[in-house]
DNA sequence: GAAACGATTACCCAATCGGGTGATGGCCAG
DNA sequence: CTGGCCATCACCCGATTGGGTAATCGTTTC
C-alpha cells in the first residue's frame, strides 16, 4: 500500500504538535513536515510535493486562501490536494477557500478519526466537508439555486406581484422602508402599503418573519 | 442519554433488513419502524414523529424528494430531520433533494460507522454530506458565481455567546422581544441588551438584517 | 364600458424597536 | 482578590414599523 504524503502549514504550535502526534503514527500517513508561515509553507510544498497539504486559513503572512491559489497556479503542484483546517466558519472565508480551489474543509475541533477519514477522502480526489461547514455551503447552494425553480415556489411567488417581490428582496437585503422608497423612487407611504400586502400574503407578522420565510422558501436570494 | 428516534423509508427489502440489523443494536438509536412506500412512510412519520427520517429517493409511489417537501410543509413534523440515503449521485437529484429541505445525503455504499456518524450529525441539526455528493454540491456552488460582490470580510459571528445565539435563533423564528423574554424566562430589558449586542457583533442595523445574516452564514437553522 | 387589479399616495395611531447609559451579581483567570 | 466577561435588569427617547382607512390612476379583462 502506498502511503499518503502529508504536510502541515499552521502557525499555531499547539495544533501543530497535536496533529503531528496524532497522524505520524498512522500506518498509511507519511508525515513530510510542517511549516509555520505561508512563505515557508510554499517552499515546503515545492520540495516535498505532498499528496495532501493541510493548512490553516489564518497564517501570519500569506493566508491559506492566497496560498491555495498559488498552489493551484503552480505547474509543479497540480497533484497536491488541499485540506483547509481552521476555526473560521464564516461564509465568506469558506466560499473563498473553495473558490480558490481547496478540496476539503475541516474545523479544528474535528475528531482525529474523522480528520483521518477526511485526509483519505481528499487524497482520493473527493471533497470532505465538515458538517458545520456543509451547512454554509448548502445554504449558499440553496440560495443560488433558483434560475430554474419552477416548483412549488411558483405558487407562492405568483401571489406576490412583481413590485412586491422587488420590495421583499430589498427587505431581505436589510433596507428600511425609507431606503426602499429611495431605491424604488416611490414614497414611504407606497412602500408601507407593499410591505403590508407582503406580510398578509406570506402570513408573516413582521418584516423579519417575511425575510426568513423568503430565504427559506427560496423566494428571493 | 436520550436516544435518537429513527424511521426508515425504503422500498428495497435487502437494504431495509441490512440497515435494521446494523442500527437496531446501537445504543443511542431508537428504531421506530420502517415503511416501503412514500404514502406508508408519511403515515409512519405522522404517528412516530422521529428525530431522523432515513429515506430513499427512488420510492415506488411518492418519491423521496416529494416526501421531503411534504414533511417540511407539515406543521407537526418541523423537528424531523431528513437523511437521504440513495444510489443516485446525479446532480439534479442531489440539488433537488436539498432544495426540498433534506438535511443530509448519503450513498448506499456508505460504511455503517460513517452512516451512524451521519445520523448523529443530522439529529444534532448539522448537515452531513457524503464526500461523493459533496463534490456535486461544491461543483455547483462554484459554477454559479456570486453576483453580490462587495463583502468586506468582517471577522465576526463566532464571537456570539451561547445566550446570544439562543436569542438570535428566536429572532430568526420570528419572535418579538416580548416573546423571546417569555420563552427564555427573562425580562424584555435583558432581551433588548442581548439583541443590541447581537446587532453590534454581526454589524447588522436591525433584527431583520441579523436574521438574514444568520440564515445565510449558517449560524442558525 | 364596467369591473377587477395593481401601483401609487396620504394620514393617524399604537406598538415595537434600537441607542444610550448605568447598575448588579456570578464566575473565572491571572 | 481584582479585573474582565457574561447575563441580568431598568430607564428614557427618538425612529421605525404595522394596522386601518381612503383615494387616484392606469391596465387588463370580461
Amino acid at each position: 500500500m502506498t502511503k499518503i504524503c502529508v504536510v502541515l502549514i499552521e502557525d499555531d504550535d499547539l495544533v501543530c504538535i497535536g496533529l503531528k502526534n496524532a497522524l505520524e503514527t498512522v500506518a498509511d500517513i507519511d508525515w513530510l513536515g510542517e511549516a509555520h508561515t505561508g512563505q515557508e509553507g510554499f517552499q515546503l510544498l515545492q520540495t516535498t510535493q505532498p499528496d495532501v497539504a493541510i493548512m490553516d486559513i489564518g497564517l501570519p503572512d500569506v493566508d491559506g486562501i492566497e496560498l491555495t491559489k498559488r498552489i493551484k497556479a503552480s505547474p509543479t503542484l497540480q497533484t497536491t490536494k488541499i485540506l483547509i483546517l481552521t476555526l473560521h466558519d464564516e461564509e465568506t472565508a469558506v466560499l473563498e477557500a473553495f473558490q480558490a480551489g481547496a478540496n476539503s474543509y475541516c474545523m479544528k475541533n474535528i475528531r482525529p478519526d474523522l480528520l483521518l477519514e477526511a485526509i483519505r477522502a481528499t487524497q482520493a480526489g473527493q471533497a470532505w466537508i465538515d458538517p458545520a461547514i456543509a451547512r454554509i455551503v448548502l445554504a449558499y447552494a440553496k440560495r443560488v439555486e433558483k434560475p430554474d425553480s419552477h416548483n412549488q415556489t411558483e405558487k407562492i411567488s405568483s401571489s406576490l406581484t412583481d413590485r412586491e417581490l422587488e420590495v421583499l428582496q430589498l427587505i431581505v437585503n436589510g433596507n428600511s422602508n425609507a431606503n426602499i422608497a429611495e431605491k424604488l423612487y416611490i414614497t414611504v407611504g407606497t412602500v408601507k402599503t407593499h410591505v403590508r400586502n407582503i406580510l398578509t400574503k406570506l402570513s408573516a407578522e413582521d418584516r423579519t418573519q417575511a425575510a426568513v420565510h423568503a430565504l427559506r422558501s427560496g423566494l428571493v436570494g
